[in-house]
DNA sequence: CTTGATACTGTATATATTTACAGTATATGA
DNA sequence: TCATATACTGTAAATATATACAGTATCAAG
């Protein structure tokens, strides 16, 4: 459903339940977690499960014991979580300044096969706001970035401008470059090369959408 | 205790419960195991647990469901451990009337860490139509179908219809089913349950889109 | 040749775990 | 003011799970 924020226990129960992952080896049952916060009744954990779910940030399997697992969503409703996955790092929210794949802007490590995408990807940059949404690039959505420094007409790039990185469809003549784009609410942002600096940090291959908004 | 080597079964098993770990995010249980390696018996998983915690590659939690914690023996007893993951199958056009993991249907197989996704992905199937473009599900886009005959108002499904399988929103009223496009150009679907027999065969729970027009 | 490990079938049971149902109370947005 | 989300208590039941006990059969080692 929406992505709302999570309340101070819902993190709490959430931090509980990746540590518990973590350093137990498998996931809590309702009897652990209502143990450790001290619950009375296993259904106040039953309730907190479901209200993680319903919040997208954690899936429960109907009838397993343990059968909680964590969700993309998880790692960024947490200040800290640590990484263990080798392949392609999810990158959110870029620190100005700080490269793409600066330690400090990835949340999280996926494996995904590479040879889903047209091209080679190197990493999942989390795309913020609705400027791409005609092109079904959707908030939220996880840009499948392939790294390079060269961009032609009409491909998607991942811009750097005044320390700000951006998702937008590239058009260029001569030392006029035109970042596009796709929703008429929102205005193509014009760059004289010779007065302003733009850093192309890669070209966008895919998209994978987390999830279906009901 | 007695650190000797593995039998070539016993390695088998070690590494299924490394892949599920890995792949579903805990530990199986003894009938887990049993329905994989085709034991009629949970006790020969049981067994076979015993033998690999007492050569020490395993430890288990006497009394705790799902109570297998991997050791610092049991990365070193397996020749490639930890790259394996459940491939996700990709479905492309359904041959009418025939099962949607039918054999003919699968075109290729990738790995994809099903975390990514709000719910877990069963297989992946190719998008065919431009009926829920303002779903941000475009033609040729790869679905994450979750598995699951039910499905909930606002959910968007794949439906089996007269043989023809279909992505569209789903909607109920009673005996009254409307398939939703999101797409102005193309027309709702309306289906009496009475008359007209309407199979769910999953969930959308994500998006993957393989490359970018330019 | 006997002992122990391996690799299972088959049955049974205690208990661990999920999960529904019925409440209470507070806060918040429409 | 009504509906909804949060945050719980308390009870109960279905079922998932661990695990004991009783076997069968093969194989290698002392």
């Amino acid at each position: 459903m929406s992505e709302q924020s999570l309340t101070k226990r819902q993190k709490e129960v959430l931090a509980f339940i990746c540590d518990h992952i973590e350093s137990v080896g498998f996931p809590p049952t309702r009897n652990e977690l209502s143990k450790h916060f001290g619950f009375r009744s296993p259904n106040a954990a039953e309730s907190h499960l479901r209200a993680l779910q319903h919040k997208g940030v954690i899936r429960i399997e109907a009838g397993r014991s343990r059968g909680i697992t964590l969700t993309a969503l998880s790692h960024s409703s947490l200040p800290s979580s640590g990484a263990l996955r080798m392949p392609l790092p999810l990158v959110g929210r870029v620190a100005a300044g700080s490269p793409v794949l600066a330690q400090e802007n990835i949340e999280h490590e996926y494996r995904v096969d590479p040879l889903l995408f047209s091209a080679r990807p190197d990493y999942l940059l989390r795309v913020e706001g609705h400027s791409m949404r005609d092109a079904g690039i959707f908030d939220g959505d996880l840009l499948a970035v392939h790294r390079t420094p060269e961009a032609s007409n009409g491909q998607i790039v991942v811009a750097r401008l005044d320390d700000e990185v951006t998702v937008k469809r590239f058009e260029r003549k001569g030392h006029q470059v035109t970042l596009l784009p796709e929703n008429p609410q929102f205005q193509p942002i014009q760059i004289d090369l010779r007065r302003q600096e733009l850093v192309i940090e890669g070209l966008g291959v895919g998209v994978i959408r987390p999830r279906l908004e009901s």
